[in-house]
DNA sequence: ACCTGAACACCGTTCAAGT
DNA sequence: ACCTGAACACCGTTCAAGT
């Protein structure tokens, strides 16, 4: 078999755009070495030129998603900018909803370098303009990229199960329904929000929770503001 | 080859008790088939007879988990008790970092069923009688998980590191001296926080994170004045 | 009803060989 | 330097056979 001519060259970068894409279609058991080689008309050896690993290939695919996801202009107040920040991570969650679990993954091979710092820095250069005391910072700027974490965790969760068809109206209502037959005695919470959950809008419930941390943050500060 | 006695009879309870044992240990890869059957003594066919196939043996050793984490007793104030099954759930991950990444994967299978709405009753139940109106009882717990989720993963994944032998300050020491050699252009989020990256401990900060939510739900009052 | 263990399809990875 | 593709060790799962 002949070698391939330069225009069909594989490169790191085209493999990535193979593997995210096979993710996007198929999730995490969609990206095998046997699909992957197919798609690009390859062997294995190939690939392995280019990449370590089949871990290296999956740090690469997520840091690619999420720097496109981060790399978006945004202008506004500060408060303005972290939402929109935090909004285009939720929603880049949401259209490859492999991440997170693929992300828990990754930041225990590396948990302080990768992706996590990005987000960090884009996150608390509004954090730093927003007037609390600089021993906040920190603190405060961990609380919303663990929010945006935890959220965009269960809003993939979601949204795997509506790719497989499910419609979303039904999934709340059957989620709903199913708690408003719960023992009043056990479950006295969940019967009594069943019908928020029905009708809710997920992106802004997500934003809402943004501000509530916000309002923490700036609020809290004559509390923060006595340690060193 | 005897069958077992009913003294070692092999139960669904004890290939979960074996499989967290074996996650404990070894992270997600150390359960495999041939290591559980390995340590219970028996073969692959008597492990299906009590378990459908591995995502569900996954899924009961999440449930086991997280469960046990829940049925703590705590009392005091609807804050403390906030804070104390978010510490509990916070402690738990640690010990068990295979968690995050997994619970991940499990809540795809069923996002709203499962382990999710355990931890909403829990929290939710204290949500409901902090004074807030009851059509902000959803969003408020869903702050509140979320961020316990992200925070609780973030941390698994330093737990993760740790256990490989790595020093905790040597972990954080690297972070934050590679984070002061950054450009001060690009990153001067990262630079400004290093510092405080150095000392910071985990359990206080992310209580700090789950007052300011706390805080924010209540109406920005000042830190800690609803507690009598 | 409960368990045994060989067998199967599939996976990530390696490596001698090619150009 | 870059790629090929057969081969290897390991994985989850099945199933005919035992008690």
């Amino acid at each position: 078999m002949a070698q391939r001519t330069r225009a069909d060259a594989l490169t790191r970068e085209r493999i990535v755009e193979a593997a995210v894409e096979l993710l996007d279609a198929d999730g995490e058991s969609g990206l095998t070495f046997r699909t992957l080689t197919e798609r690009l008309s390859t062997g294995p050896g190939a690939i392995y030129w280019h990449v370590a690993n089949k871990g290296e290939l999956l740090d690469a695919a997520t840091a690619s998603v999420i720097g496109g996801a981060l790399a978006v202009e945004v202008t506004g107040t500060p408060q303005d900018e972290i939402r929109a920040i935090a909004l285009g991570l939720f929603d880049a969650v949401e259209r490859h909803p492999w991440l997170p679990p693929q992300l828990a993954v990754q930041l225990s091979r590396s948990p302080w370098s990768s992706v996590t710092p990005r987000i960090f820095e884009s996150i608390g250069q509004r954090v730093s303009v927003l007037g609390v005391p600089e021993s906040t910072w920190f603190t405060a700027t961990s609380a919303l990229v663990h929010y945006v974490f935890g959220a965009a965790g269960q809003n993939a969760a979601n949204a795997r199960v509506l790719a497989r068809g499910v419609d979303r109206a039904d999934l709340l209502d059957a989620a709903a329904n199913a708690w408003e037959e719960l023992d009043p005695g056990d479950h006295p919470f969940l019967r009594a929000i069943a019908g928020q959950v029905r009708g809710h809008d997920d992106r802004e419930q997500f934003l809402t929770g943004i501000d509530l941390i916000l309002t923490g943050i700036t609020g809290a500060a004559p509390c923060g503001s006595t340690r060193p």
